[in-house]
DNA sequence: GCAATTTAGTTACAGATGAAACCAATTCCA
DNA sequence: TGGAATTGGTTTCATCTGTAACTAAATTGC
């Protein structure tokens, strides 16, 4: 699609210059909370993303199902979804795929024949005990210029906003 | 597809019992920062993006390019991508609806041929300035349980994040 | 000057995504 | 009981996304 020649440009539709918005300038997206975050996070999943995602052929989601399994053991589909914020699909998609590669295995459950029970092969811990460390030194690395005090900051604040975040938005 | 009933388990898939990996529990998700921002982050878009998505018929990328352009004036698509971290050619895109929807104008730049210079029109600019309020009350509301030294905690910590991201890692 | 390289941006293609529709098992409750 | 509503999870479909290949303009080196 070719840009519509200066020409046929309509007065109206002349560009504002850089000063017009100052006058009401409604929100300065470099200060802007969500933006940075988004921004950030991007950059840093992308980053850890590359540590793995040739090297062991894993997508994001399979990886975050397979770190909260390797956390906190076996559990639902479902309890997947609500510790790591992916819809059901995403995850249900992952653990497919993870089956798949015997990375991890599901099990029906008896005491609710709807649910699966969802657990790492051997193959599947071993895995996530190599990526582990890999993950754990891009975090370093990034968190490398702040000192213990802002450390700590930044832990405590993430908790508030995580509380706040979880009450304020109904979660999906 | 269907789980494998347990009876077809092998033993060696077996499950791991939730302590197994407490021995050498490699990487603590819950305090794993790239983690904890995925999820805060996830939360937060979706929660805006419900703000314009269905009113104005805008797309995430849309509203970030509205969002530069309203706030800094005219630029290139290349600025746009800058400004953003998103890749040429998700701006490419949203740029192209956003143009369908005459709510910013391309024109050739005269001094290189290749670029265009985008501007929002003057349709562009109402929905902009529409839609800067209510994102600002979302990050009022989620900002709401900080009080004054943890939001100026928070602002230095991403600040030093944002560089140490930016330095670390390859930018895409 | 002008071929070789670089840069701005678009397009094609293959894979990822989310909303909604769906199936099956469970729970609710008259 | 037994039908309606709910819940766990998968599939479908239309859309979005990134990589890579591409066009066109500008710059570089000679």
């Amino acid at each position: 699609m070719k840009p519509i020649p200066s020409a046929e440009l309509s007065a109206a539709d002349a560009a504002t210059g850089p000063t017009a918005q100052a006058a009401g300038a409604v929100l300065a997206l470099e200060r802007f909370l969500p933006y940075r975050l988004s921004v950030l996070t991007n950059r840093i999943s992308t980053a850890i993303a590359r540590v793995y995602a040739e090297r062991f052929d894993l997508t994001v989601p399979e990886w975050r199902v397979m770190a909260v399994l390797g956390r906190f053991g076996p559990m639902s589909a479902n309890a997947v979804c609500e510790r790591t914020a992916m819809d059901k699909v995403r995850v249900s998609r992952a653990v497919a795929r993870l089956a798949a590669a015997r990375r991890l295995v599901r099990r029906v459950d008896i005491r609710d024949r709807r649910r699966s029970v969802l657990a790492l092969t051997p193959t599947g811990r071993a895995i996530y005990a190599e990526i582990g460390p890999l993950a754990l030194a891009v975090e370093a690395r990034l968190l490398s210029p702040l000192g213990a005090a802002d450390r700590a900051a930044l832990d405590r604040v993430l908790a508030l906003l995580e509380a706040s975040a979880g009450t304020s938005f109904t979660k999906a």
